[in-house]
DNA sequence: ATCGATAGAGTTTTT
DNA sequence: CTCTATCGAT
């Protein structure tokens, strides 16, 4: 196994194949090559079985790739590996266990919309006011419910929950379980249940797992949490890789003790760091540091690179948000056309979806190709959506969610009225609605509306008969030709015709390559293929040289790298966002957020916030990010005595720490100063402390010094101060994050 | 039962 | 602004 082209830690990260590991890998550091070569290590020279390795990743492209790059430094196959995504994994052991917990094997997974319109169907069934309980809301609670505790329903009483959401939560996982569906939280409790309540199916997998592998350690939850500890219980063989810096889904469950106190719950492990990052420059590495040094909470860790220098970082005012992306358009142009940068070395970064609407009609009318991933996806198609939810109808008869959106599309007569006759009757035997069809007799509901529904029944059936004689792809041909789809499509909007029968036509093209890719017919495709649908990602359809412009959040670009990139929308109340504002957890969990933009850019990194943005048709001004007031106070220039506008404005671009002020802000100080005015408890105590000459002190970002001077007085007082690495900078002393020794 | 118009509400991030 | 839910007309 050659292992000449990591580094030292790197390569003892690799050969630590016993007991357990925490590898805190920062941005950059090459932890997938780490995680590679541990791999394949194992494999060709310890000897270990493919079989006996579980890889676990948060996204199918994560472990696709793992999975490949395995493969070539191997040079043979690795299908008896398991690497998959969290949820993957746990959807596979369900499938082959589930009966247990009193499920059929053929569950379907539900998704956020599904889950959505399941709780809609659940309050007006309560009759609870929904204005006050809203699916979008109860939703939340009961995923924090099932990410916080291993008995989400007494977690939910002792936490004093309302009466209404308890009873909502009972009758949602009753419902859940009558449809013979999960939802993607189940999918995780329910293995945890099943290592718990039957400790035979645990010992097989956990003698099964000799050695186990965890990416992104930092973003797992309580359930994965206690997962990952079972399954590693017996041979203690576990290698968690993760950057605390990179902790982003906070909101979803994650729980960053989990990474905090590995070495804790695992006696005996063994940390490594990794702190040379081989992506970025040392322009782009230092704005990162500055920035992530203002959390407080935080494994202690330097990052740093041999890339000395590098081009300086770009930060643009704009008037509002089509300057901004105009602007950026004309960037990418400027480098695509006229110097040798390629569309796909441009990714363009925001906090939130709607962002990119603006920027995309930019790009289009310059003809820069691009690619937005996430929003919108394909999956969340309508037309996409009613095949689905006619193949999960086909594969779990009890998918109550897929009937209730079929039932009537393409149209067949049958309305709401019928529809509610339908349900009361199958709630009052509780049976599934297609099940209940089976069962009407004469005189339970109106005749007509009966036969449509033994219609449509026996139309599923027949379609189902195909399965036998048919390919897959060719069962939903059938399908699409049996129901009319094609001509539902042109009679139902004329104008959009053609856009959406493409995208039927897409999406059976999808199911051919898919089925092609399988694995002969040694599982169910059409259970694979649901579950592909169910838990497909946002950046599973990522491609690297695509010749596209890439567009997507933050939260999506993790894990990735581009050339140039243009993190846009810097503005308080957008980024950091309005709810985080007050809550200082949440603020870190922004500002780490910030530390991943800015750690994807390899060579260049562009910043932008507008003065004025459009948002739900309302023009509102704008302040700069507090992120972007972080950054500027390591400037020398923005520590300037209290400056009048025009001296600022005038002021020649910048460059001593890389960052070139196109627009030096005006705004920056005043907003800097309008935030710490009105929400003073933000500010840490120590920065109201006037400084003397002489007094040492220390600066998050560049290390200690002592105190030369301090000009003027109270919120606007300058401090000048020589660091012992060499450099004299000047501070705003109330904004400095620095503290006196 | 279906269609169209109009009012209303809501947006952070996602496996 | 855009998606959705609801209501009234056919």
């Amino acid at each position: 196994m050659d292992l000449s082209l990591l580094n030292d830690r790197q390569r003892e990260a690799v050969k630590t194949t016993e007991g357990p590991l925490l590898v805190l890998a920062g941005a950059g550091s090459g932890k997938t090559r780490v995680l590679t070569h541990r791999i394949a290590y194992l494999i060709q020279e310890n000897g270990v079985a493919p079989w006996n390795i579980l890889a676990l990743t948060f996204t199918n492209k994560a472990a696709g790739e793992m999975r490949e790059r395995v493969g070539n430094l191997l040079g043979a196959g690795v299908n008896d590996m398991w690497v998959m995504t969290f949820h993957s994994c746990c959807a596979r052991i369900l499938r082959s266990e589930i009966e247990q917990l009193g499920y059929e094997r053929t569950f379907v997974i539900y998704d956020d919309a599904d889950q959505q319109s399941l709780l809609k169907k659940i309050i007006r069934d309560l009759n609870l006011n929904d204005k006050i309980f809203t699916p979008r809301d109860l939703s939340g609670k009961i995923s924090e419910a099932k990410n916080q505790s291993l008995d989400a329903l007494s977690y939910l009483r002792d936490g004093y929950a309302q009466k209404e959401v308890v009873a909502v939560f009972q009758a949602y996982q009753r419902q859940l379980k009558q449809c013979n569906a999960l939802d993607f939280d189940d999918l995780l409790l329910f293995v945890l249940q099943l290592f718990e309540r039957f400790p035979e199916v645990l010992e097989k997998y956990r003698k099964k797992f000799h050695y186990i592998l965890v990416d992104e350690y930092q973003d797992t939850n309580l359930v994965q949490y206690h997962i990952v500890h079972k399954l590693a219980s017996l041979h203690r063989n576990i290698c968690v890789v993760g950057d605390d810096d990179q902790s982003i889904y906070g909101w979803r469950g994650a729980d960053i003790r989990n990474i905090l106190e590995f070495e804790k719950d695992f006696p005996g492990a063994s940390v490594i760091r990794l702190e040379q990052n081989y992506r970025s420059t040392e322009v782009i590495l230092n704005a990162a540091n500055i920035v992530i040094s203002n959390n407080r909470s935080r494994k202690k860790k330097e990052l740093w690179t041999q890339q000395k220098g590098g081009e300086p970082i770009d930060v643009y005012e704009a008037m509002d948000e089509r300057d901004e992306a105009n602007r950026i358009a004309n960037r990418i142009l400027e480098g695509a056309r006229y110097g040798d940068r390629r569309y796909d070395d441009y990714a363009i970064l925001y906090r939130t979806h709607v962002q990119s609407r603006v920027i995309e009609m930019y790009l289009q009318s310059y003809d820069i190709p691009y690619r937005v991933y996430g929003g919108l996806s394909f999956f969340q198609r309508a037309e996409v959506k009613d095949i689905v939810a006619y193949l999960r109808l086909l594969q779990n008869s009890a998918d109550d969610v897929a009937f209730l959106r079929i039932i009537n599309v393409p149209r067949r007569g049958i309305g709401d009225s019928s529809v509610d006759a339908l349900q009361a009757f199958a709630s009052a035997r509780t049976q599934p609605l297609l099940h209940a069809i089976m069962q009407l007799q004469d005189g339970d509901i109106a005749k007509a509306a009966r036969e449509k529904f033994s219609a449509f029944a026996e139309m599923l059936s027949d379609v189902y008969m195909q399965f036998g004689v048919k390919s897959f792809p060719d069962v939903v041909e059938y399908l699409l030709g049996v129901i009319g789809y094609d001509a539902y499509l042109q009679a139902d909007r004329k104008e959009n015709y053609e856009a959406r029968a493409d995208i039927v036509k897409e999406f059976v093209g999808y199911i051919r390559e898919f089925t092609e890719a399988m694995d002969e017919t040694k599982v169910d495709v059409l259970s694979a293929f649901l579950e592909n649908v169910a838990l497909f990602s946002a950046t599973d359809q990522m491609d690297d040289q695509n010749g596209r412009v890439s567009m997507m959040t933050l939260h999506s670009a993790k894990g990735l790298e581009f050339p140039v990139v243009f993190l846009c929308g810097l503005e308080d109340g957008l980024f950091p966002s309005m709810q985080s504002a007050y809550d200082p957890e949440k603020l870190e969990e922004e500002r780490r957020l910030c530390y991943v933009g800015i750690t994807r850019a390899r060579q260049k990194l562009y910043l932008s916030h507008a003065k004025q943005r459009m948002l739900y048709g309302k023009i509102t001004p704008a302040m700069p990010s507090r992120f972007l007031t972080e950054l500027e106070e390591a400037l020398p220039e923005s520590s300037k005595p209290a400056p009048k506008p025009t001296q600022l404005k005038t002021a020649p671009p910048q460059q001593a720490f890389g960052i070139s002020m196109h627009a030096l802000k005006t705004g920056t100080q005043q907003s800097a100063i309008r935030h710490e005015a009105s929400k003073p408890e933000m500010k840490p105590v120590e920065h109201d402390v006037s400084y003397t000459p002489g007094q040492r002190v220390r600066h998050k970002a560049f290390g200690e010094g002592t105190v030369l001077a301090v000009n003027g007085g109270g919120a606007s007082s300058i401090v000048e101060i020589a660091f012992d690495n060499g450099a004299n900078k000047k501070f705003a002393a109330a904004f400095a994050p620095i503290e006196v020794l």
